[in-house]
DNA sequence: AGCTATTTATAATG
DNA sequence: TCATTATAAATAGCT
């Protein structure tokens, strides 16, 4: 897009993709902002680098989403270094139980003490429901598991050739004795 | 930004802006993409246009969490078998989804097509994280993981025993050739 | 939908 | 990282 012209696919030399990465970043945010402004659009966006940082923008209301989840990051920094699905679905929901909440009381208002209430104790269904998801979905991360896999391959792989290593060296030595015996043998008799 | 400059803020002819929003989510997701792919970053898109509809986007693997989801859904709709957490949480949401939507409108009628239609949106995206939150549940299962760790450590376990033994024979070969040599140079002596 | 005059974004460079 | 600049890309106003 200037001095020359790119091709769009990864950008081998690892500078210049930190660079370009940091520029680009900075225009596609503000070609969000832009949209967002000039057409009244919502909009939300989450940037993770190669290397696992977050950006992210959201606008109007989803800012508050955002800004949960930055909370709820903070306090598990150095936890939670990867930015993570589960978090943002509690910030989420989080949001749209509050607004339902609001809603309810509003409508109840309107209403006079209807039914209303049946959606909140959906909603605590759902909350419970929801929490016991993102209990298991914690508890059972695959990563960790993955990754001891591959230590433990690797290191099975080290120890197997170790293992052919020392029976081809004993091998080595058993022959060499076996050879050694002969002339020995030989030896003793002649004495 | 061409023919004439524009200022950023909204724009108050509706087609105007509704001819602008289509180009710039374009550019908007064009950009994405290339940011994407230039520097190897994850990427989640999501744009509402004023009217509520929504553009998303996902780069590689967040692309295909947001895609599963919708296989998932089908499959799984009006499907009432042994509800697993994963789908009493769908089907509650589900539940929930339809109530909120009812009780939006009857909020719209009441107080004039309001800015209710938000927490429609919010729930809409709430849905998307959700569920890639619970497909990332079904597939972060870690009960194989778990069977493929222990296996993997038993055979560690022979491996290291099995190499202590080796290494130990080894040991006591050598020795045994030390102790060897001894006797055997002193009777070369005595030749 | 196109077109094009202009504005923006940005790759290369210092 | 910061600034500059030459060029590519995006797009506002028209049709």
């Amino acid at each position: 897009m200037t001095r020359r012209k790119i091709a769009i696919k990864k950008i081998q030399n690892v500078s210049a993709r930190q660079v370009a990465f940091s520029k680009r970043r900075k225009g596609l945010f503000k070609k969000a902002t832009e949209l967002s402004t000039l057409c009244d659009a919502e909009i939300a966006l989450f940037v993770f680098s190669a290397s696992g940082k977050l950006f992210d923008y959201a606008s109007t209301s989803m800012g508050h989403v955002i800004e949960r989840r930055n909370l709820y990051l903070d306090v598990n920094l150095g936890k939670t270094i990867q930015p993570s699905l589960e978090l943002q679905v509690e910030a989420e929901y989080f949001k749209l139980n509050k607004e339902l909440g609001e809603k309810t009381r509003e409508l109840r208002h309107l209403n006079g003490e209807g039914l209303q209430g049946l959606t909140l104790r959906e909603l605590k269904k759902l909350d419970d429901l929801v929490s016991a998801c993102l209990h298991r979905v914690s508890k059972a991360k695959a990563e960790p598991f993955e990754q001891e896999i591959s230590i433990l391959k690797k290191q099975e792989d080290r120890l197997v050739e170790e293992n052919q290593r020392l029976n081809q060296e004993l091998k080595f030595i058993e022959e060499n004795q076996r050879l050694e015996q002969v002339p020995r043998l030989k030896h003793d008799q002649d004495q």
